[in-house]
DNA sequence: ATGGCTCTCGCGGAGAGA
């Protein structure tokens, strides 16, 4: 079973591009971030033609999360319990009954003076809360963490420590998340390796390597396990035939499931 | 030092993103 997250930057946007690569990887599960596309709006039928069964959790303009899956999927949780306010930022769903896929897209937190950082360390206690130390499926929870676990993870390294996306706080909240038996799977097969899932669309950021690596697969121990394969899908973040791609590559994952 | 691009809404230009 092929898992993958990604964040579009706007689904109708990036409709086409996204059919694109469905048809290259053939991933059998997506969870998607920042549809900025309301529940009612969203094109079912566009995907069931593809062979993909849709759960969303959207919203008008911002935000909003989605799962697509070519198993038969059944919704466990739409939103986070106590962020409403916060917008569409979390959907679940069990997957054939054999995987618990849970997609995210954390609060981004703006600048560490701004009100929303509050909320953003706010929005991660409670996620930590929310999220179950012990499940008895393999289960994934994916998404836009919008941190920086490490200096590792950031082009600008250890330079980088103590502004938006890379404070002490925002990586004891992470850590207090991963603590709930999670593990980052990407991180976990390659504990050296630089690579990036985000490049900031200004200024040639991407053929620069000015990116940063704030988009996992995390994974309780049934799924670490069955984890064969991870891939930070970089050629899908350049443009293709014309087509303009999100400022987040791909990340997919191959579970013996 | 700052902004550098792309999206949405909606029809001009502002806000958000990371």
């Amino acid at each position: 079973m092929r898992v993958a997250t990604w964040n579009v930057n706007g689904l109708r946007a990036r409709l086409d591009y996204l059919t694109h690569w469905l048809a290259a990887r053939q991933p059998d599960v997506v969870g998607l971030q920042e549809l900025k596309t309301p529940t009612d709006d969203f094109p079912h039928e566009y995907f069931a033609d593809l062979g993909y069964h849709a759960a969303v959790h959207g919203q008008k303009s911002w935000n909003g999360v989605a799962i697509l899956s070519k198993l038969p999927l059944e919704t466990r949780q739409i939103g986070l319990p106590g962020q409403d306010d916060f917008g569409s930022r979390l959907i679940t769903a069990t997957i054939d009954d054999r995987l618990l896929f849970s997609t995210v897209y954390c609060p981004n937190g703006k600048t560490v003076e701004h009100a929303d950082y509050q909320g953003k360390l706010g929005w991660y206690d409670d996620l930590t809360q929310h999220w179950q130390a012990e499940y008895e499926l393999p289960a994934i929870l994916c998404g836009d963490f919008n941190i920086v676990p490490e200096p590792l993870d950031t082009w600008r390294g250890a330079s980088g420590d103590g502004g938006i996306f890379h404070t002490a706080a925002e990586r004891k909240a992470m850590q207090r998340l991963l603590d709930k038996n999670l593990i980052d799977l990407y991180r976990n097969q390659y504990p050296e390796e630089q690579a990036f899932t985000w490049w900031d669309y200004r200024g040639g950021a991407f053929h620069r390597k000015h990116g940063l690596r704030i988009d996992f697969l995390l994974a309780n121990q049934l799924g670490v396990q069955a984890a064969k394969d991870v891939i930070i899908d970089r050629d899908y973040r350049r443009k293709i035939d014309g087509l303009t791609a999100s400022d987040h590559a791909p990340v997919y994952a191959d579970l013996d499931l």
